[in-house]
DNA sequence: GATGATATATAAGAATGTTATATATGCTTC
DNA sequence: GAAGCATATATAACATTCTTATATATCATC
């Protein structure tokens, strides 16, 4: 892991984005997920993950639904198709305020 | 502005970066210096800018040393030595990771 | 004399993240 | 069969950090 601190405000950008390329997810295989994809860099930590998740259904951009998969419950999230707006317009936002930023510390 | 979520954890950087490129700066022209360098995209507000300086300079990364200019008060920050070796540490910590993340959301 | 740019700073509140904890299954190892 | 680890979801207490509002003050311009 190179720095905590800068993840925040850009989980949500994450899980957007995750759920914008697959069509369903549960909370414990992004983790996982980012883990692979970053490689070994950026790991989200389930008392953030949990509730920017439940944040996302309260706000109508992401549905879920329980089920069984090996006798152990799981529970998945897929987007709405106002959350599919959002997600690429938000993961946008991150690279223009990046490129922005960028200029400052360069 | 593009996203005011984001620029949380990288107020720092941002700080420790303009204090390593000028030998001192004050608070208000950090705020014109960033809007100016990132095209008016990055504004940051002095709620958030002044504690995070007080902080630096709890740290010993920052010092501080008002001055009379034009009759007014101005309060130049400069970073210590130990604040110099953090700042390119930090900068590189930021570059780290926003290429970790961009594997994730590319 | 009102407005706007310059200039620093604090306080209340909101948002968001960390750490610890609880719970539970299934597999592997001792 | 007990212990430990990976799998799996979730909440609570706490810490950090940012936003918004506010206070104060000078100088230049209209």
């Amino acid at each position: 892991m190179t720095s905590k601190e800068l993840i925040k405000g850009t989980l949500r950008v994450i899980v957007l984005k995750l759920l914008a390329e697959n069509r369903r997810m549960y909370g414990y295989e992004m983790t996982q997920r980012v883990k692979d994809l970053s490689g070994d860099e950026i790991e989200l930590t389930f008392g953030a993950l949990y509730p920017t998740l439940h944040k996302l259904e309260a706000e109508g951009l992401v549905t879920s639904k329980t089920m069984m998969v090996d006798n152990r419950a799981r529970k998945y999230y897929s987007l709405t198709s106002a959350g599919d707006a959002s997600a690429s317009k938000e993961v946008k936002g991150y690279f223009d305020f990046t490129k922005a930023l960028s200029l400052v510390l360069k």
